[in-house]
DNA sequence: TTATTTACCTATTGACATAGTAGGCAAATG
DNA sequence: CATTTGCCTACTATGTCAATAGGTAAATAA
């Protein structure tokens, strides 16, 4: 399951895009607009910023911003900056060490089969694609 | 991620599959064969025959088995029963309380769309997708 | 009838993750 | 130099995960 920071990240993400034409939007506005506690979200912006994901600027006239346009983000790789992973079992993930039944596990390629399909959703999702069309 | 309790369930069910010509089968002979405790499966096999997808018979000669035929099973079934749901996000479980935000949600969409696209996977896949072709 | 084999039941545990909160320091700007 | 902002460490309550422990009940075979 895709927990709250997973979810919350993307949510500051896609207000970040909405509001890119202003600079640098401070969290308190996000956390306004997005109704989730300031301070919980300072460990999530955290985990973005060292992700490379976003820069903050502190002082007045601070907050944070986009490194790259909005186009040019897949939802895969925001959740699985914030949340760690994206694999759906434990043998999948990265630093999962080598189950000694792999080679007579009868399971194993449906999980494979399953996270690829996992990782072609989230990684061919762009950011855009969750924002509003404006015409 | 789906965790230890709905991957093993599934190994059980494959298990008995594969040895359904011998009537009941042990738990024991269960857990030795799949390399797991024999005290955690009792919890799995319990969560099995209460959503009435095995039975268990006691005494010698007793073990547990299948109710159905395997091709009968879809994947969906087992791990949703046994995991409790198959949801991804906790606003799409069964149980969830409705979220004043729903409606102006940019992300539920998402959600949305991935819960289907898993619900489609697990319950398209049988049993018998799993098993080896005996030619 | 009694020993054995099996399922089935309740309770408990340690480790870890989740979803935050609290209280500060550092930097930038007006 | 006061205010606004980001940034940092620490703490905590609650819950889930993955088991283990120690029984009772039922069915069968000797």
């Amino acid at each position: 399951m895709i927990s709250t920071k997973g979810r919350y990240a993307l949510r500051v993400m896609l207000d970040l895009a909405e509001h890119a034409a202003n600079g640098f939007v401070p969290l308190k506005d996000i956390a306004e607009r997005q109704e989730i506690s300031k301070k919980y979200l300072e460990i999530i912006v955290k985990d973005l910023v060292g992700a490379g994901l976003i820069k903050g600027s502190s002082g007045k006239g601070g907050g944070y911003t986009l490194c790259r346009k909005a186009a040019e983000y897949s939802v895969g790789e925001i959740i699985e900056k914030t949340e760690g992973t994206l694999a759906a079992v434990a043998c999948l993930s990265a630093n999962a060490e080598k189950c000694p039944r792999a080679g007579q596990c009868k399971t194993l390629p449906l999980w494979r089969e399953y996270d690829e399909m996992v990782h072609n959703f989230f990684y061919s999702k762009k950011l855009t694609d969750l924002l509003p069309s404006r015409k």
